[in-house]
DNA sequence: TGGTTAGATGAAGAAAGCTTCAGGTTAGGA
DNA sequence: TCCTAACCTGAAGCTTTCTTCATCTAACCA
């Protein structure tokens, strides 16, 4: 079991015609799938290559090794939400502290909800050592977008604009995760969701007074 | 590698004379350090006997395989938290909710940061299959004890405990994780919590007015 | 239609790790 | 001191999975 194969994520092979396009995407769903339905600690290529109807030729064709393939599938579902999240930032610009915590909760839960599954099946696969570093990445490109964003808000920060933002980013994540880990995420979205915008809202609002407000 | 053994914790021989409980001290540290060094990838068997220095056959005297092994650490280490909060949530029966969010905070950092070592290796542990498992049961024992405690508070909650008491939660391990998977840990654990407190303490004492403050 | 390239196949090689067990060593009581 | 139970050892068996490659088929184009 050779796992420390040297971390190519691209592909070795582009797919040109629509008959390879068609399976690799096939490749990147089944990936997904047979997380789900048998965990990250199960899935093997072979078995990849099945549920997607193809053989594991086929598979190393596209990805140099199962770790780029698991890579492959994390990264296109960060990329998606990080830029979700970028978008968000942008638009709300200028905006006042309570309008940017309510979209920027909403963008983030948006983005992670849409494709629960996908979430749910990637949750184990960030963990890895090879996940961690696109977990990085990511978080860091969208840790820039929200510090650009606060810094234009009508109510000016009182506090490092870097630290806020690392704990916004925090309290999604675990709120996230947490909404991940449950059996039904579905049904505590909602609730989750508008007691983070009050958490975030509140904690802006306190990052935008005096740092110490006095105690009764 | 038959990985779907029964998920016995139980070491198949419990350890009697003092040399065997040196044994299995040293195999539980050095897997800690094994998976600091090499992660939890490259952790084998051999290799976590080789540093406890002991040979295998000794390791699979007390640990019925590899799984079982790695959720004793986690076991050992989740235990020592929970306990840790339930403790802090017991003593802060009837004060304010401002020393609640402070206690809560402190506790569950000093207790996660007590050994960072530690921490940052499980990290990767606890989302495996088996490590879910435990992280959950954990997090419910910290649950409830959170719940006991807000329902003491001197000012009372307008929204329900277990909604807040998830949500503390929430943001106490999100924070926690990124803390952990920084690079140096120890650099930012007093910005954050700090961070952290005024957060849960805004966030709490939002929790005790009513439900929709008027906007200005 | 024929030639060329893209794409697909899957049996088999190779590597690696988990776990066992038969046999040797140590500790402690009678 | 001797005996027994506890403890330790580590080479080897057994599985499992990753990955390759020689070979075959389909698509495109001149």
């Amino acid at each position: 079991m050779p796992r420390s194969s040297p971390a190519l994520l691209e592909p070795r092979k582009w797919p040109v015609q629509a008959r390879s396009t068609a399976s690799v995407d096939a490749i990147l769903e089944a990936t997904i799938q047979v997380l789900l339905s048998v965990g990250k600690e199960r899935l093997t290529t072979t078995r990849v290559a099945q549920r997607a109807g193809v053989s594991v030729g086929t598979l190393y064709q596209y990805f140099p090794n199962k770790s780029a393939l698991l890579q492959s599938v994390l990264q296109r579902h960060l990329s998606r939400v990080a830029a979700a999240l970028e978008e968000a930032c942008i638009q709300q610009r200028g905006s006042s502290l309570q309008s940017m915590a309510a979209a920027l909760i909403n963008a983030f839960l948006d983005a992670k909800m849409q494709d629960i599954k996908t979430s749910v099946a990637l949750y184990a696969v960030s963990s890895d050592v090879d996940g961690a570093k696109i977990v990085r990445h990511t978080s860091k490109r969208a840790h820039k977008a929200i510090v650009e964003m606060l810094a234009t808000a009508r109510e000016p920060l009182r506090k490092d604009p870097q630290l806020v933002a690392t704990l916004l980013q925090s309290v999604m994540t675990g709120v996230s995760r947490r909404l991940l880990e449950s059996p039904a995420p579905e049904k505590h979205v909602e609730p989750l969701r508008h007691e983070l915008i009050v958490l975030a809202t509140v904690y802006l609002e306190a990052a935008a007074k005096p740092p110490h407000p006095p105690a009764p």
